[in-house]
DNA sequence: GTCAGAGATCGACAGACGTCGAAACACAGG
DNA sequence: CCTGTGTTTCGACGTCTGTCGATCTCTGAC
């Protein structure tokens, strides 16, 4: 019956604006940490790519089997979609036999705000 | 001169663009390596607060004396801007005693569409 | 129940990374 | 020249991270 674990994974409120754009002042210590945890979660090529297969997919998620051919294997696939998962950027959802990730929009056009805003200084 | 945008600075993004927006199509191996290296760039706590101390900075640059309270030793801060300077998110000058670094807006401005376009899909 | 396939987790390993102190380098001033 | 200050480079150290094979869990089909 209940057996869905109240795991605090993913907080819906986690889109908000971690941070000032960059510009507006220095970020202090504590924002810094946050917002590299994204910065760090697309600073790898792999996590890139499968960010970007995520993305670009049909409505914006896709099944695992879907985007597993970047060149590594299979459990560092599932090792990269979950820091992305960790890192707020991607959400997942089992359906069958399928987990299907889904892309976080909102938290995404913060971090695109976050560097567009601060060029136009 | 009937243009919308009161903002022209930022339209010719023929500077750097690297890769297309995230949600385009998956990004190659080579699109997702060179991409990685600016967000790994900003991907560190420290990293994060010296770039934001010098794009919020008078000017958009900075002397490395106005940024160097960040927690971390002197040498450590001297790294960190060299990283920023290898991803190609700043650049630095020296003007007799001290040493300048600037925003380069036309990098920042083509990471930030990176995201933001993608989070239109 | 049993089986097969899709993903996640575990354990281990090499390489990358952040950090520091010490030393080197660059420049201004005396 | 020499001295002091600002900045970079060097060497070393401990930690973090990406990667893999093996294993486990979950689900659907038989």
């Amino acid at each position: 019956m209940s057996n869905v674990k109240a795991l605090p994974l993913l907080e819906p409120a986690a889109a908000e604006p971690c941070c000032p754009p960059l510009n507006e002042r220095p970020l202090t210590a504590d924002e810094a940490e946050r917002t590299a945890v994204m910065f760090k979660a697309l600073g790898d090529p792999v996590r890139l790519r499968l960010f970007s297969a995520v993305v670009s997919h049909e409505g914006g998620e896709a099944c695992v089997c879907d985007i597993s051919d970047v060149g590594v294997s299979q459990p560092t696939v599932s090792h990269h979609l979950k820091k992305l998962k960790e890192a707020g950027l991607l959400s997942s959802e089992r359906r069958g036999t399928w987990v299907y990730y889904r892309v976080e929009p909102a938290v995404l056009a913060a971090m695109g705000q976050l560097l567009t805003k601060a060029a136009m200084a």
